[in-house]
DNA sequence: CTGTGTGCAAACACTTTGCAGGTGT
DNA sequence: ACACCTGCAAAGTGTTTGCACACAG
């Protein structure tokens, strides 16, 4: 998990350097959890508009530098990628506490191998366990 | 799987019987995938107010009668319990398909046993799969 | 200089809340 | 009869789109 720095990220993409894009991935990098485009608002302040953010998510996304956290709080969520993620077709475990609402990649666990019924074609599992974290158990 | 009827169920969980709960029940008694407030709202057609739906499916939600069903659609979806779901501890399956949209519970599937690092306390376990299904396959 | 990013305005989609009147048991 | 359900109106929240101007390379 060596850190990750936004400059060099956006360079490795050939992604243009903007205050924007820099402020979000640095928000990402720092953040221990899920961020949604309003968690990223509060975040950063009200320094750039709600589109922007937006925008620098869809991008990010297809660049995948980050990916899609399920959550029912009615907002998307999005994650750093771990490095190497050329495509999306990796495994997700996520964990979200129910006290503080926070929701977390658990690197420690791997998704086990499922086995489907014939016809399935696989693309991507998604993982979500809820519960109470170590922090406010 | 023996198959349910409206009238019954909501006579089990003393909810009053009305057009709109009866109707609503049924869709997800017929329908093979999970549902959202819009898919009902087309399903039914317009025979009921939105709001309706909506106060339907919370009411539902916490007689047990439905679950969540994490997905990136934006809309909340839901779906029937199995029997006897007297708490929501129950593990769930679910295969979003990325032609056709539908995402199904896939009863043939348990979700493995997970070791989650020391002091989390486990809930709930959400699993969602996404590629294509067998009828689009 | 040129292609691309940004802010603003507006619209769209999903969900919740308050209240008055109607309905199930 | 009474509690509870419904529809309507309105507002809250998350997300997308179109356009003119600004900026990075």
């Amino acid at each position: 998990m060596s850190t990750l720095v936004p400059n060099q990220v956006l360079k490795q993409h050939s992604i243009r350097r903007t205050n924007c894009r820099v402020d979000v991935l640095g928000e990402f990098i720092t953040a221990q959890h899920a961020l949604s485009q309003p968690d990223l608002e509060r975040a950063i302040g009200e320094e750039y508009d709600r589109v922007t953010i937006y925008r620098t998510l869809t991008l990010y996304l297809e660049k995948c530098i980050i990916h899609k956290v399920l959550d029912d709080s009615g907002a998307m969520r999005y994650a750093l990628c771990r490095e190497e993620c050329s495509t999306h077709a990796h495994d997700h475990v996520h964990f979200k506490c129910v006290v503080c609402g926070n929701t977390n990649c658990i690197e420690s666990v791997q998704v086990p191998a499922i086995q489907l019924p014939a016809g399935y074609q696989l693309q991507e599992i998604n993982l979500l366990m809820s519960g109470v974290c170590k922090d406010c158990g």
